[in-house]
DNA sequence: TGCAATACTTCGTGATATGATGTATTGCGT
DNA sequence: ACGCAATACATCATATCACGAAGTATTGCA
């Protein structure tokens, strides 16, 4: 689907992948592929952006001998799940602005 | 809201403010304001950027002694809003991976 | 031995929203 | 007559960001 689309709900994805137990870079690519295509310098860009902001933390661990990083979310990440909520509201407003006086259906 | 969200429905937004008899670029400013916080030099960007792929075409027009640019919404600009329909749905598919396991409501 | 899958990293590029700034006219208030 | 807000469009520089390409390294299977 068209990238501009994706901005701004890509981080979101990626925070929700990483509720509850966390979760591993390949692992969240694999978890998110169903709903939308995430390639790993996408990601790895995205985890280290979210780190940055302190929306998760990174903890290596090894894992039959290659080597892991897991990742959780935090209270700010939490946070930002439900600024991202809020949000929403205001985008089905765009969103039926874009779609008003269109009666068809298809 | 962020910056990010707006992308992609950026495009839409104008496309669905010209559609029927067209407008103008202050007048578009104006109708979405309600919407979306849209400023001028980013309006015209995208303006510029919409007639280049044909989404819309130019007339300029004299009112009142200033020069007005009438826009109009091409066959291809209509086309470019039932894709957008579409690839809401994968958006809405990737809402609800962000929403799952989610019970709380405010 | 080779190859796919797993797992993470870095670099460069293109797309694009936005603030700052500029130009020019109309119309209103004082 | 003067100033100023509103109207109307334009350009430039900047920052953000998704993504392909390419690289490193290990496990396990044919």
């Amino acid at each position: 689907m068209d990238a501009q689309l994706k901005r701004g709900l890509l981080d979101v994805c990626v925070l929700s992948a990483i509720l509850g137990e966390g979760s591993y870079g390949y692992k969240i690519i694999k978890d998110t592929k169903p709903y939308v295509s995430l390639s790993e310098s996408t990601l790895y860009t995205i985890l280290k952006r979210l780190e940055g902001a302190g929306l998760l933390t990174v903890r290596s661990a090894e894992y039959d001998g290659r080597l892991r990083k897991y990742y959780k979310i935090t209270a700010k990440g939490l946070a930002r799940l439900e600024e991202f909520k809020r949000e929403w509201q205001e985008v089905m407003k765009i969103y039926q602005f874009v779609m008003k006086e269109d009666g068809a259906d298809d």
